[in-house]
Order: structure tokens, then sequence, then C-alpha cells
DNA sequence: CCAAAAGTGTTCACCGTACACCCATGT
DNA sequence: ACATGGGTGTACGGTGAACACTTTTGG
């Protein structure tokens, strides 16, 4: 850190989020319709200028993502993913975005903000094929954000922040595979998931949703890391 | 990203470098002396506040590089670490610090800085246990630094960056056990290494310099990931 | 009874580890 | 000759992929 401190420009600092979640058996990110110019109309990601001058950058990440869920940020998963800086990625004056990247449950609804913005799941596939409009440069943020999510649950129990409370192991393959975008052998994946310790834990209960045999029900156990890593097909 | 510009508070946005490099049989960091206060005196990660205002941030990282290592960056390694931003991380003002993470060899001269600051390398075992005086949250930007260089080269084939441009097996082989801080079987290592296609291009070359059967010398080849992965011990 | 989903057991190929062994140099 | 480091061959144990098979429900 240097001392010339008069040579400081003038740059605004703001906190993003990409919200990601699985739901209607596709993986989706949260974003909200943009009401003024730039890029008015368009999707963004939500999140907001640095608020409070004594605000953890990390705090201010899951206020923002408790205002967006309505849900308290202890029990999701937020970290941060990158940082974007490059000049000219907001046309009205140069923006520094800290980008933090959440994991939620499908939630049962789909979200009103805390101030009067809406926010709405957009399938991932759709933000980024081009069929939804995105502001910014926020369709590389998400390009960044899938491909992190995608490896961290390769060696991580972060999947199961993607499912409610109680689930079965098929909800978690599911997870997998919707993530993935690629088939899992079921038997191999109940194996594998059941053979790290202190990840499921059975409640005992049972389910029999899908038809054909009861599903044992499941909550998260302590883990966090998983031994051994569960790698997907390249 | 909101609307609502008229909250932008104060906020100076600084890039600073982790800069790695294997000396003397250990992992080192580049540190500079602290001319002023706060923290006069004390050690702090090179770096400065964000210079241009049309600059790109990794762009300014890897101006900040060349500067205190005198080297071109296009042939150095160079990420996006993290954004430290909490508040009275810098006691005179609202800092944000968006690190950079650079692997750089040995080089042949301790480096004098572009300005006129003085750049010295320092074992992260030293600034890590407290016998250096690390100023701000730079410990804990250090601890990261380790953490992903070590994780790093799991995965790619940056060890490489550690060497010079001809290096023989064991060199690199060296890299890996100074940074993960154990002992890797020399042939195991070897042959993991020649299966990895496209990583080390052998240039004919011998070299005998530690004595016994002269070891052949290689450069890099195209290849960036390793396939399958080099693990470590846990 | 049949379909469908859950869960178990078994086989087989591959990969990492450990280590015996041979090679090529300096002294 | 022998010490030293470079490099190859091989045996063995563990793990992942594939898949046959059994279990438990609904229709």
């Amino acid at each position: 850190m240097v001392e010339d401190s008069w040579t400081i420009p003038d740059v605004a600092v703001a906190v993003d989020l990409a919200v990601l979640t699985v739901r209607d058996e596709a993986l989706q990110i949260m974003l909200v319709e943009r009401g003024i110019e730039p890029y008015a109309g368009m999707l963004a990601l939500p999140g907001g200028f640095l608020f409070d001058d004594a605000e953890d950058i990390d705090v201010a990440a899951a206020r923002e993502l408790s205002e967006e869920t309505g849900l308290t940020p202890a029990v999701l998963h937020l970290e941060q993913l990158r940082t974007y800086g490059a000049p000219g990625r907001d046309p009205r004056r140069r923006v520094i975005s800290i980008c933090y990247l959440a994991f939620v449950p499908d939630l049962p609804d789909p979200v009103a903000g805390g101030d009067a913005r809406r926010a709405a799941w957009t399938p991932v596939k759709k933000a980024l094929e081009g069929s939804a409009e995105v502001a910014f440069d926020h369709v590389r943020i998400i390009q960044d954000a899938v491909e992190r999510a995608r490896s961290k649950i390769e060696y991580t129990t972060l999947a199961a922040s993607f499912c409610p409370a109680e689930f079965t192991m098929t909800d978690l393959r599911r997870i997998y595979e919707i993530i993935w975008g690629q088939q899992l052998d079921p038997r191999n994946f109940h194996r594998k998931i059941t053979s790290v310790t202190d990840f499921l834990v059975p409640t005992g209960e049972r389910t029999t949703r899908y038809g054909g045999r009861p599903a044992a029900l499941y909550r998260c156990g302590p883990a966090t890391l998983l031994h051994p890593a569960l790698l997907r097909a390249r």
C-alpha cells in the first residue's frame, strides 16, 4: 500500500450478488429489472453501492442477500466471488463491483425485494445464451458464478444448501445433475455420499413422493468438505 | 446494482500484490518497508491506490508487478486473489484492497522497486509466525495467498512459473516440496509429470549441477491444467 | 402382477504408492 | 570402486465405473 493518497480518483464501490438456486429442474439466478438508464428495462444482478462507511463488505453482501431473499443470512452460503473493475463497465462513472456468490434453496415464493425492486429467477441458460437481456458485464459475472458453483460442489457439501431442510438422496443427486448438466448413476452416487462421514444424517422418516420404494430423508450434518471429492466427468 | 448513487461514501480503492517465489529452499513473499505512519518501519505488501481513472484493475496489478520485479508481466502468472474491505483495516480512512497473487521465479537480483521503495523477500514462515512485523491485515492476506498457491499447483502447471526458463525435474519437485512442506517420491513424481501431455518439453540438454547422473532439462509446454491432478497428502 | 424408484453387492479396470533395480556422471 | 542423483519396471492395495440384483411401495 503506497502513500500517495493525492492520486486517488473518484471511484464508486458496489457490492453485487450472484444468487443461485435450482428451480423447475434448472439452475436459476436472481436478477432484478432495472428501472432507470443505463440499461433500463434490462436485467441485472441485485446489489448496491457500499452503504455504510463502517460496514464490512462481507456484512454488506449478507445484508443485501437477506433483503432480497427475505431469509436470515446465517443459514445461507455466501462467499466472495471476484471483483470486477474494468473501466467503462458502467457508462456513468468508474464502478468497482465486489461480487458475492450465494446458494439458496428453492424458495417457496419468488421473493419481493426488501425495497420495492422486483427480484425474479431467470434460468442461467437464458441469461447466458442471450435470450434474456442482461445489463453491464453481468453475463461474464454469471459465467464465473456458475463455473465456481460447478467446481465448488465437487469438494464441499454445499450442494445441500440448494435443498430444503429435509431431502432425499435423489433430491441431492438432482442438484448435482442439474448444476453439472450430466446424469449420475443413482447407485454409485448413493454409496459415495453415504461414505462421507457427517455429511447426511438420516431423520428416520421416509417419503414416497416420487412413487416407487420410499426414500429415506436426511438433514445436513456438520461436514463441510467432501472426502473423497465427487468429481464430474469432463 | 442500485440507483441510489447519493449514498456513496468516500472510499479509496487499492490494488495490492502478494508476490510469491521460492528462494533459498523456502517460500518467500515480496514485502516493502513502510516509510510513514501508520505502521512506519513495518513490512507490507507492495501495491498502491488505483492510479488512473481509466485503468483496468487487472492492468493496474500487472503494472505494479512489473514495477516491483522489473520483469515483463506477460511471462508471469498473475491472478486476482480476493478483495479485503473490513472497516478499520487502514486507520486513516476506508480502504478497499483488491489483492492479486503472482508467482515469479527466483530472480537474479532481490529487486529495487521502480520508484524508490525497497522491496525485499521475506520467508512466508517468518511473516506468518510473527517474527517479522507485518502491517495492516496483511498477515491474513498472506495466509490466503499461500493457501491459494498450495492448492493451485495441485491442478495446474503453475509450479513451473517458480522455475527459470530451463529446469530439471528435481527443480520442479523441490518447488512442490517447499510449497507443500512435504517430501515427494522422486521416482513417482517423475512419472506423473512426464505423463501429463504438453507440460514439460525436453530441451535435449542435460545438466550435472547436483552431481550424480546428469538430469534432463525441460522448458514449459503449452499445457496449463494437470490431468490427472497431483494431490498433496493431507 | 407389474412398474418404478431405493438401495446393496460384485466385478473389473485403472491409478497411486512403495520400492527394487539399473543408468550415468564426479571423485 | 563408490557415492550420488536420474530414471524405469513392477507388484499391490484402494477407488471409481458399470451393472446385476433385491427391496418396497403404488396401481
